[in-house]
RNA sequence: GGGCCUGUAGCUCAGUCGGUUAGAGCAUCCGUCUGAUAAGCGGAAGGUCAGUAGUUCGAGUCUACUCAGGCCCA
């Protein structure tokens, strides 16, 4: 069977798009699958990509890494699961459902329907898995992934009816349950396909995980002011709010009076950008070591306290009366700003924690006084720190320090609750001119100024944070931190500073809070007991369905979110009362980080778990997953299992835009995943991926893609529709009689050094990729395969080229094109995890096309085993030396602007001492090649080349270095004035040199000096570190008329050409000249009849039915004509 | 304030164990080849290796500090 013909303008994108439907209607993937059972395990856990939105091109460059690596180890022999995963539960996708719906509050949700609702967000969930699913698939990713239409259909049915009755195909048989069950069980064994974190099984494995800390008493309600969204009306973690939660926001900020309640007329001044919490104050803190001042205000004879560095903010003129510690001020007592307010005259405070301020009988009011806190800076306000414990973090421990009352002044949704009189049921974002006004009218305002700072904004909705007082549910971290740290170290982290990253994150994480009071995720199964203050934790569905004592008839047949779960009560074993589910839902990477459980079955068939888990590798963007997943994977295999959860660990960074900024819609910058996969195709996308250093930031864009298609696609492209339309002209074919896929060396059959040489590149480049892709570092793989793709097009494919011309087939021609197939091959299947596409149309032409025997796909390959004998290191460095000649010869004529065309005599090549090309020297059919490409008759090497050039004579530092020390520099200055012809002359015949240095002897060896040489004058010479070449740049007259053969020789092929003749059809040649260009076709007629096919060379006037054309040759007038022998 | 990463040609990046003249690609300019041809090749120009100090015979490379950018944590 021949070889099919090879386009030369190829549309690489669609061309990709027939493969995914070759693949698909071929079962390419699921054959793989059946392949590589029972093989040694390679165990990859793919984190769960949040199903919310379409992919990115961020996400594209990950899955490329992930694919990559699952191939090589597939090709390695090994045995893979191909699940990846979504994930589904969480704010994110409620936000999203409720601007698709136009809901702007949690009560909008409640009338809507909690269990609506709840269906919406997993329709969301199951359409946009869709999308990517698509998108992944496009982008060559090799995974068991669902059926697309599949997805949608179970999409519209969470709307339409959820708890109709299908049955669906499963890889073990049909599978008949409710729509809602149905998709509750996606991921599972019976059913296939990705995995989402809404699975039961997923939810059902964190119940456990939480029982276990439950269990050993790690888990823990508590009371904090947390960050919280009034518009979510949640409080938000701190997971969350580190990165992608801080805005640049102008507030206004004000600086207040307190006045001093033992020292009338003075006052201390305190400065805030939350006016709101100025309500809820309680204390005021100083720097104790901070310097303070008294100052009299010249204008109102108002005296005020503040700190010395701050004085700038008083605006007017004053007179400083005094200077104290801060320590001096502790203990004063002042009159609050909201006094008036009942809520600062509860005792204890306001606030429905009661618990938190038990034993406390003062009242805000009351307890109003000066305390100490070392935090207290000068860099912004006065120096003097208003502190609500209700409202601000630190200033809630500092409250628990000091025993002082707590005033919370916000509802869930942002709201002044009861006890603020004129504010209450105030929006927060609206409190701050009605609060201003009212300290006016008391004289408390000092004054307002606009301020920009830093402001922690919601990231879901952008929704400014403001602080408040809420008990949450925490897991502690303090016992579980040692054995983090331990797994952790376990852990091999790419690139290696990981390591340091999630250590530096372990030591200074908080507790773990992980409740969020919203509608849709995990329902946390936590039962508290409707009378008394006990609570319990469920371990999964198995116990919820023992332990339930109400309620259970309602839930069952439902996956365990809400609203359903909130029906099943439980029974208190203290006080015998019902309980009932906490209202809240769980922090969405403990979704994310139980997959090494959940989806390796640990619940069902401990067997698979132990072989699967932990993972050998996961790989992640590292920006933020120190602290998401990576964590979360590491808590849950902490928790569970006391050990790492996967092995290695591989990082890579951010994808920016190509004008060095982050990918914005709004810049303009931006390029959506499907857009750059039709524009530029994903083998160029993700060879541009893998050609980068994966730690650093990746600029992405269309001009990179561009270079990547210039650079790599098309040169390798453009080498096998070289070899392929030469063997079809040839009707070569590859000997197939004993078909292996592994590597083939035709070697034994082999003499042409240009095929000994390509060979051994290509052993030693496998060689290479094979060990960089050991240690996930497709980088250095792309950077030697590149290398070896410009030595098989510049070096290999150019010079060899006429050995494929040539019209006669014999041994040299048959070693050509085995080496060429033998070459393009195997690099295929070095590429082929990288760009699965290409290689795989290249693939099917050159293998598949020919022998059926062969795997139906590249990707059913083995990976190529290297044969280290063909690495054959003295003829690399001998090719090494004729390019490098060959390369400086060229730059020698192009310095005198000969054209290679033009033959000259000789060029002359003298190679430097020290190098390892010294003792190399070139057999002949490595100087033939030299000669050929320089096209000189010939290439010697001159040893004495002091004609050619002269010496300079350097130490070689390496070794006189340790030897000689601080002598060095005299050494280098006594070699460079010596006479330099007889110390080369010396070192040629071996003797040592003896040099007055510093008024002594000092003997050098011959290898402890290094001659350099440079060009002299009267030939073109060129040079670089160690090789100089020169070249004689007479031409002759008889030089002179073969170069003019050339000339014409070119002019008639282009004629040939452009007359539309084949390549190998016979002409005869007419041509009408007079002078030297007549005497050239008399003298090279024998050169200029091989080289055009030309039949016959007739000097007279050109036929008609010849195709002609004049042209100037030397200024010459020329008449060429060419006509085509029938 | 602490931890981690980065800083090399106009741009994007290599640079091995510290070694003599710091390399590629793109862009620019000059030249050139051509039956792989909407491609290819050769050459030139382009550098305070962020800065300072140190270690060393010798520093882009090692050390300390400073500056700038990024990420993470207070």
């Amino acid at each position: 069977m021949p070889f099919k013909d090879v386009p030369s303008n190829v549309d690489f994108p669609a061309q990709e798009r027939d493969l995914l439907q070759w693949w698909k209607d071929n079962k390419s993937f699921e054959k793989l699958r059946a392949i590589q059972k029972g093989r040694p395990k390679w165990s990859f856990i793919d984190g769960p990509i949040t199903a919310n939105n379409p992919m990115g091109v961020h996400h594209a460059w990950g899955r490329t890494y992930k694919d990559l690596y699952n191939r090589y180890w597939f090709m390695r022999g090994r045995e893979l699961r191909y699940q990846q995963g979504f994930d589904c539960q969480g704010l994110w996708v409620e936000v999203e459902v409720e601007k698709e719906m136009g809901f702007k509050s949690k009560k909008d949700i409640e009338d809507y329907g909690m269990a609506a609702f709840v269906n919406k967000c997993k329709e969301r969930v199951l359409r946009y898995s869709g999308v990517q699913t698509q998108q992944s698939v496009r982008l060559g990713y090799w995974m068991d992934w669902n059926d697309l239409d599949q997805l949608n259909w179970l999409a519209d049915k969470m709307i339409e009816n959820p708890e109709e009755v299908v049955t669906v195909e499963g890889p073990e048989g049909p599978v008949t349950d409710t729509v809602e069950n149905i998709v509750g069980r996606l991921g599972m064994p019976e059913l296939g396909g990705s995995y989402y974190t809404f699975s039961n099984e997923n939810n059902y494995m964190i119940w456990r995980a939480l029982k276990i800390c439950h269990d050993n008493g790690w888990l823990y309600r508590g009371a904090d002011v947390m960050p919280w969204c009034p518009r979510c009306a949640t409080a938000i973690s701190q997971h969350e709010i580190v990165t992608d939660g801080y805005a640049e926001i102008t507030h206004r900020s004000v600086t207040v009076k307190f006045p001093l309640r033992d020292k009338p007329g003075e006052a201390l001044l305190v400065w805030t950008t939350t006016p709101w919490t100025l309500t809820s104050n309680v204390a005021a803190a100083v720097g104790p070591d901070l310097d303070y001042v008294k100052v009299k205000m010249m204008l109102t004879d108002e005296i005020f306290y503040l700190s010395k560095g701050t004085t700038h903010i008083l605006r007017s003129k004053y007179e400083a009366l005094a200077e104290l510690k801060g320590k001096d001020m502790i203990g004063w007592t002042y009159d609050g700003p909201f006094d008036d307010l009942p809520a600062e005259q509860q005792p204890g405070g306001r606030t429905d924690l009661k618990e938190l301020v038990k034993g406390i009988t003062a009242s805000a009011k009351e307890a109003h006084q000066v305390i100490a806190w070392d935090e207290v800076g000068e860099e912004e306000g006065t120096g003097i720190v208003h502190i609500a414990p209700g409202a601000g973090a630190e200033d809630f421990a500092l409250g628990k320090e000091y025993n002082l009352p707590i005033v919370a002044p916000l509802d869930d949704e942002g709201f002044f609750v009861d006890g603020f009189d004129w504010l209450t049921g105030t929006q927060v974002g609206d409190s701050s001119s009605p609060i201003f006004k009212n300290l006016e009218e008391k004289g408390l305002l000092h004054h307002v100024e606009e301020y920009t700072h830093r402001y922690p904004t919601c990231w879901r909705c952008k929704t400014e944070l403001v602080f408040r007082l809420v008990d949450e549910w925490f897991i502690n971290m303090d016992e579980l931190r040692p054995l983090l740290m331990d797994v952790t170290r376990q852990i091999r982290w790419i690139p290696s500073f990981g390591l340091e990253r999630e250590l530096d994150w372990l030591r200074n994480m908080h507790d773990w809070m992980i409740s969020k009071k919203r509608y849709w995720g995990l329902a946390l199964p936590i039962w508290e007991c409707d009378s008394c203050d006990h609570w319990t934790v469920v371990g999964d569905d198995g116990d919820l369905k023992e332990q339930a004592v109400a309620g259970y008839d309602e839930f069952a047949g439902h996956t365990p979110h809400r609203p359903w779960i909130d029906s099943v009560k439980l029974e208190c074993e203290k006080c015998g009362s019902h309980m009932t589910r906490i209202a809240d839902v769980g922090n969405p990477w403990l979704d994310a980080g139980i997959v090494s459980f959940s989806t390796l079955r640990y619940r069902q068939n401990p067997e698979y778990w132990r072989k699967w888990y932990p993972a050998d590798w996961i790989s992640e963007s590292f920006p933020g997953q120190f602290r998401n997943w990576f964590y979360s994977m590491l808590v849950m295999g902490a928790i569970i299992d006391k050990s790492p959860s996967f092995m290695e660990n591989f990082g890579y960074a951010t994808l920016w835009a190509e004008d060095g900024r982050p990918m914005h819609k709004s810049w303009g910058n931006s390029i959506e995943f499907n857009e750059a996969a039709d524009k530029m195709g994903v083998d160029v996308m993700r060879w541009m991926y893998c050609n980068h250093k994966p730690e650093q930031n990746l600029l992405f864009g269309y001009h990179r893609a561009d270079e990547v298609r210039r650079q790599f696609l098309i040169p390798l492209w453009n080498v096998y529709k070289f070899f392929v339309t030469y063997a079809k002209l040839d009707n070569w074919t590859p000997d197939n009689s004993e078909f292996t896929d592994k590597i083939q060396n035709p070697k034994s059959k082999i003499q042409n050094p240009l095929d000994r040489w390509i060979v051994a590149r290509l052993n030693e480049v496998a060689a290479k990729v094979t060990k960089t892709f050991e240690n996930y570092d497709a980088y250095g793989a792309t950077l030697s395969i590149q290398v070896l793709l410009e030595d098989l097009t510049n070096w290999y494919v150019r010079r060899s080229r006429r050995r494929f011309w040539r019209s006669e087939h014999d041994a040299d021609k048959e070693a050509a094109y085995a080496t060429l197939y033998h070459v393009l091959t195997t690099l295929t299947k070095i590429l082929a995890p990288i760009t699965p596409f290409v290689t795989e149309v290249m693939y099917q032409n050159l293998v598949r096309g020919v022998d059926e025997n062969a795997p139906e796909s590249i990707h059913h390959c083995s990976w190529p085993e290297v044969d280290e004998t063909a690495i054959d290191q003295t003829l690399l460095d001998q090719m090494d030396l004729a390019r490098r000649i060959a390369s400086l010869g060229l730059g020698a004529r192009g310095s005198v602007n000969i054209k290679v065309r033009q033959p000259l005599a000789r060029a002359l090549a003298h190679v430097g001492q020290g190098s390892s090309l010294t003792h190399t020297g070139l057999p002949d059919d490595l100087t033939a090649i030299v000669v050929d490409e320089l096209n000189v008759k010939s290439l010697e090497f001159v040893s004495e080349a002091g004609e050619l050039v002269s010496y300079r004579l350097l130490p070689n530092l390496k070794l006189l270095g340790p030897k000689l020390g601080k002598l060095i520099p005299k050494v280098k200055q006594a070699l460079n004035t010596a006479d330099a012809d007889a110390l080369v002359a010396k070192i040629e015949a071996g003797q040592t040199v003896t040099l007055q240095v510093d008024g002594q002897d000092v003997e050098l060896t011959p290898e402890e000096m290094l001659v350099q040489t440079e060009p002299a004058e009267g030939l073109s010479v060129a040079a670089d570190k160690v090789i100089t070449v020169g070249i004689d740049v007479v031409i002759t007259d008889e030089l002179a008329a073969e170069g003019m053969s050339r000339e014409l020789v070119r002019r008639i092929q282009n004629m040939r050409k452009d007359a539309g003749f084949d390549i190998s059809d016979k002409i005869t040649l007419y041509y009408q000249a007079e002078g030297a260009v007549h005497r050239v076709f008399q003298q090279w007629a024998g050169y200029i009849k091989a080289e055009t096919l030309a039949v016959a060379v007739e000097h007279q006037l050109i036929p008609e039915a010849a195709f002609q054309r004049k042209e100037q040759v030397e200024g010459q007038d020329v008449m060429l004509g060419v006509k085509r022998e029938e």
